[in-house]
DNA sequence: GCAAAAGTGTTCATAATACACCCATGT
DNA sequence: ACATGGGTGTATTATGAACACTTTTGC
């Protein structure tokens, strides 16, 4: 810091933040996981978890050890969605915030979340007012989510590691808010070449039983291909 | 500052600064505007501009600051980019980084920056060795910039008031390194609708004679299609 | 046998690509 | 008259969307 200081002749510094954007999927629709927030201002409302940026670190670090402190998730990929600088976005005081976003299974990993955290699984559609900027902060999180489901196939993360397509189309639709074509969205996934099929059915949900598929190891995936129109 | 320390409890802060990427467009080839850095660490090496982002303005605002202060350039609309984090990405101590670029045409606003400020134009295919990461951050505005001019027509700043297909086929020829079919170029960029053909020509290229076009107001544009396919 | 999801196949509309060809005109 | 870039038209292929149809099996 002196260091630092003697250099560049004390320009101002900043606190600095990242905040987690949590999404999860559950009973065919698409949610997010809010926290009351912990301290002032805006103490006991619905909230992001966030954290400061530390000196020695990037922001991917520092959202990775916000996300584990607060949630003990770890290793979770995370993306990157935008900067939120407005100098009174904060009521208290100036904080300039670095949004990613997560996605996580609501099955194995997001109950004991609500025990243990306090937190709460809301579904997108209905979103409680959040503090700050951050209902704009989830907008963002949710065009991204959607530009990178148009590229990349999504599950990962979302889903159980063996699942079946209509699981997938099912998250689709809940993501995009539309309903993809039972027939076409198949063969459209399939055409990826993104996914293995399992000697394996899920019988759960019709009587024919649908095989379960997984997802190629990642080195094997490449995307060359549009996946969803975006308009 | 006192008052957010008292409500936030002395979380580290961190230097804040912004980067400009300035594209330029002369002579079928893209450029990328470069200055000799001013001060310490690393004076007299090729360098973006950048400068502190202050108590009370956003990002974006500091953006627009410093490229007034460095260049005179006013009004110049910019993309964000990204965000650069390493602890040790600048040698002079710790900054956190956010990157945008602009686009400007070099016939009418290039040739004074030279003198005045000391910049040089280089096409993107020479660059030199930029200081930090800069090479990086050029890089990442370039993929943004070819996305961007993927489903928005560019020109807008790079070329003249009014231009030709033809002008407007060598920027996209020279931003994404590859020839588009004249013919069909012509027809897709048409079928956007964002052009309005003038009662004038440009002979200075050939004997027939190539219409100019000019955008129509941004209030009548909107895109709905792809224009370039990015794999 | 029938309902219901799984899975396959067919058709039609649209968009991307390659490329042939006409136009205008200065030399 | 011909070379050159400007501009138009056409054939081929690839892709997307709509939807009919077949399979399987518990009830």
């Amino acid at each position: 810091m002196q260091n630092m200081q003697r250099i560049y002749q004390n320009p101002p510094t900043h606190l600095v933040a990242v905040d987690c954007i949590i999404f999860g999927y559950e009973q065919e629709d698409l949610k997010l996981l809010l926290f009351k927030r912990q301290l002032p201002p805006a103490q006991g409302e619905w909230s992001l978890i966030g954290g400061w940026v530390n000196e020695d670190c990037t922001v991917e670090q520092a959202n990775q050890h916000v996300l584990k402190t607060l949630t003990g998730l770890e290793g979770i990929p995370m993306e990157q969605v935008s900067i939120y600088s407005k100098p009174d976005r904060d009521p208290g005081g100036r904080v300039i915030s670095i949004s990613f976003y997560a996605l996580i299974n609501v099955q194995e990993k997001g109950k004991e979340l609500e025990k243990q955290f306090g937190a709460e699984w809301f579904s997108v559609k209905e979103l409680p007012n959040l503090i700050f900027d951050h209902n704009e902060m989830v907008a963002d999180a949710l065009r991204k989510l959607r530009f990178d489901g148009s590229k990349t196939l999504l599950g990962h993360g979302l889903l159980n590691e063996e699942f079946t397509l209509s699981q997938l189309r099912s998250l689709y639709n809940s993501i995009y808010d539309k309903e993809f074509d039972p027939g076409n969205f198949r063969k459209k996934i399939l055409s990826l070449k993104v996914l293995e099929r399992l000697n394996k059915k899920d019988f759960s949900e019709s009587k024919k039983g649908a095989f379960y598929y997984k997802y190629k190891p990642d080195n094997e995936i490449e995307y060359n291909e549009r996946i969803v129109n975006l308009k």
